[in-house]
DNA sequence: CGTTATGTTGACCTCCTTCAAAGGCTGTGG
DNA sequence: CCACAGCCTTTGAAGGAGGTCAACATAACG
C-alpha cells in the first residue's frame, strides 16, 4: 500500500513511451528523452471498484491521471449526504489542485476498476518551469475540469429526472468503453443527477420496459442511442 | 465601442499599481516595472446594467477581470432556456479560455453596473512565459472557476427551493458590496438556482414575510444571516 | 443458509411547475 | 401632469413530478 491511495497496488513503474493512453495523458507532449528522467518517480497503480484514490481536505502531494475506468469526484454537503461534481475517465487529470499546495478539494472513489498513473506534485512542478509544452497542457486540463463541471450543471442538474437519465446514458455511451458500457449503480446516478436513488431506478426501469436500453450483470449491453439523444433535449 | 464589448463605454488606460483591488486582480503579484510596460494595452471599461461583455462561441480575444459589480456566465439550453453557471465578482477573472485559443464557453452579461479591465490574450500569453508569479496566478484563476462552478453544483442545485434561495442570499450577502447587498432579479436566480422565476419569487415573498430579508428598491437593505444560515444547511 | 447490499415497486403526500391574472414601478409621449 | 405601455413581481388554482417510507426481490458473500 502507497501514501494517499487507500488499499491500491501496485503495479510497476510507468512506461509513458509504451502507453496506449500516450495520445491522452499528461505528458503526451513531451520529447522521449525529457519524458526518460521522470518515469521512476510516477508508479503505476490498480485500484479495485469502490476504492479511494484520495479524501476531501487531505494533503495533496500528487497529481493522477487514468489508463483505465471511471473515477467519481465528489463534495459532502452540510446535510450529510454527498453530490457527485464530476464523472472522469481515461485519460483525465485529477488532484490539479496539488500544484497550488491546496488539500484535494473532493473525495476521488473508483467506480469500478481503475488503472492510473500517481504523479508526485515536485515532479509537475518542476517540469512546468522548465517545459513550455507541459504548460499548456496544464492550462488545458485545468480548462477541461471547468468544462466538465459546467457540463454537470447544464445536463446534469436541469430538466425532468427523465432528461437527465437520458443525458447520463448517452454521456457514458459516448465516453466508455467499446464492448458493453457501464450501467451506474442507482445511488451514484441519483448523487450526479441531483435525484433520490429510488427516482433513478424507476426511470431506468421504465427505459428498460420502453425498450430503450438493455442491461446484462451491470453493463448496458444495447442503448437506443437516437431515441435517448430525442429524449435528451426536451 | 470596443470591439468584443457590447455598447461597452471606455474610462481610460487601467492603472494597475493605483488600482483599489490590486490585491485581487490578476496583476497583483508583479512588480511595478514590469507592470509599467503592458499598462497601455490594458482598457479600462464600463458597462451598464444588462450589457454583455462576450457571446457564446465568439472568438476569444481578450481576457476580463472585474473592478466592481457582478457578472453571471450563462449556458445556452438545447431546449432553448438558459442556466447560469457562474456568479463573478470584484477580483474574478473570466474568458481564461481565451489562453488556449478557444471560443468563449459562456455569455457574460452583467448583472448590474461593472467596471472591468480588458486585457489581449497575447499581453497575459507573453506574461506567462516571462514571469512564473503570473503564472502561478493563472493556476490558482483557474482553480477558483472549478471551485465556483462545483459551488454552483453543491449548493445552488441540490435542496429543496426555499434551501437554495437561502444559500444564494448568503452568498451574495458575503461576497457582495458592504452597504445594502444587491438582490437579483427572480428570473436570475431561477437560473441559478435551476427553479422558475416563480417559485423563486415565492421563496422571495415568503422570506420577506417572515422577516428573513428586507427589500428596497432592488437591494437587501438587511438580511437575517443566522436564520438563513440555518436554514441553508437544512 | 442467513446476512447484507442493491434494485424494484407501491402508496401517499409534498413541493414545484404550469398557466393565468392582477398589482406595482418606470419611462415615454401627449 | 396624467395616461398608457412594458416589464417585473406577486399571487392563485390545478395538476404532476418527484420525494419519502416501507415492503419485497435479487444477488453476492461469508
Amino acid at each position: 500500500m502507497k501514501s494517499n491511495c487507500i488499499n491500491s497496488q501496485w503495479i510497476g513503474k510507468a512506461k509513458c513511451h509504451v502507453c496506449e493512453v500516450r495520445q491522452l495523458v499528461l505528458f503526451s507532449g513531451l520529447e522521449s528523452q525529457k519524458l526518460d528522467g521522470i518515469l521512476q518517480q510516477i508508479d503505476n497503480m490498480h485500484l479495485q471498484s469502490g476504492g479511494v484514490l484520495y479524501h476531501h481536505d487531505s494533503t495533496a502531494s500528487h497529481l493522477f491521471t487514468i489508463r483505465s475506468g471511471f473515477i467519481k469526484l465528489a463534495q459532502q454537503l452540510p446535510n450529510g449526504s454527498q453530490r457527485i461534481v464530476r464523472l472522469l475517465k481515461v485519460g483525465d487529470v485529477l488532484g490539479l489542485e496539488a500544484l497550488l499546495g491546496d488539500s484535494y478539494h473532493h473525495t476521488a472513489t473508483a467506480l469500478r476498476d481503475v488503472d492510473f498513473c500517481r504523479i508526485p506534485v515536485e515532479v509537475v512542478q518542476q517540469l512546468d518551469r522548465e517545459d513550455p509544452v507541459l504548460h499548456q497542457q496544464l492550462f488545458k486540463r485545468w480548462q477541461r475540469s471547468v468544462d466538465q463541471a459546467d457540463q454537470i450543471i447544464t445536463e446534469f442538474s436541469t430538466g425532468s429526472a427523465e432528461v437527465r437519465v437520458a443525458r447520463l446514458l448517452l454521456h457514458m455511451a459516448c465516453e466508455g468503453e467499446k464492448d458493453g458500457q457501464m450501467l451506474l449503480g442507482r445511488e451514484d446516478m441519483g448523487e450526479i443527477l441531483g435525484i433520490t436513488t429510488e427516482t433513478a431506478s424507476r426511470v431506468i426501469a421504465d427505459f428498460k420496459r420502453r425498450g430503450l436500453v438493455r442491461e446484462e450483470k451491470g453493463l448496458c449491453s444495447w442503448c437506443d442511442l437516437d431515441r435517448l439523444c430525442a429524449l435528451s433535449d426536451t
